[in-house]
DNA sequence: GTAGCTGCAAACCTTTTGCGCGAAC
DNA sequence: GTTCGCGCAAAAGGTTTGCAGCTAC
């Protein structure tokens, strides 16, 4: 699939790059639609998660809430092929929240997630079952 | 407003707690759904956030995708009071990803995601403006 | 001319909510 | 008996997708 030019793809990336925060789709399709009252939501969606693809965007959360009962701080690992998430090993390091971690905010704690292969794909790959 | 007791919730709760990875609330309902035929999707959302709430659960991820332009690892923090997300300064340690993460799992990278409050909700907070 | 991309709208998936009945206290 | 919680169903986000026409090459 040959990958084409387009106007509105450049713009949603300038929009994204522009931002101070980490827009959402809404909130991209909201910035442009004042100079180009046509956009569609659906190209946003379209768009960013093929600039997230070619890695010119990274992609932030995922969309579906997960839960988990160890209240211990701890991390996790997430599957990038199939979306398997695990515990990880790694320790919570307290002293991550002391330093000057940004400018005026208030840190209550953090999350480490790590990203990977889970043990499931790393053999389905091996095996060329994609 | 008081707490009960309810079958339900007490089910929700110990199957999320007896589950390896982390379930979203569908596989929850999934689960539970061949014991309590007539449980509702709808109690096992209002649990699971209850229970997050009284903090016997915790919840991860949030629902809305967002997206960054700057590619170069480095650490966010979210506003626990309404959402914001803004870079954090802490830097990425790559030592992090090469010590025994998880067992089996290949390691890719991390996300290192702060919690805090950020300057506009603390001079609410401030101020009482609830 | 021919993919690829768009706008539009419908569909889909996840999550929340209003309501009337049953359960906990 | 009085709340509170449940099941049900509808609604409310957020995201994806099918399609016909337009655009980049």
């Amino acid at each position: 699939m040959e990958r084409r030019h387009s106007q509105q793809r450049e713009r949603i990336y300038q929009t994204v790059a522009a931002s101070y925060g980490h827009p959402t789709a809404q909130m991209v399709y909201d910035a442009l639609r004042r100079e180009m009252p046509q956009l569609s939501l659906g190209t946003v969606y379209r768009n960013l998660r093929q600039l997230a693809q070619e890695g010119r965007l990274r992609e932030l959360d995922g969309p579906t809430a997960r839960y988990d009962s160890v209240l211990r701080p701890h991390s996790h690992i997430r599957c990038l092929r199939c979306g398997a998430l695990a515990d990880a090993g790694t320790p919570y390091d307290p002293a991550l929240d002391q330093g000057d971690v940004a400018r005026g905010w208030t840190v209550r704690g953090h999350d480490l997630l790590f990203h990977g292969v889970c043990p499931a794909c790393a053999e389905k790959i091996e095996n060329q079952i994609y």
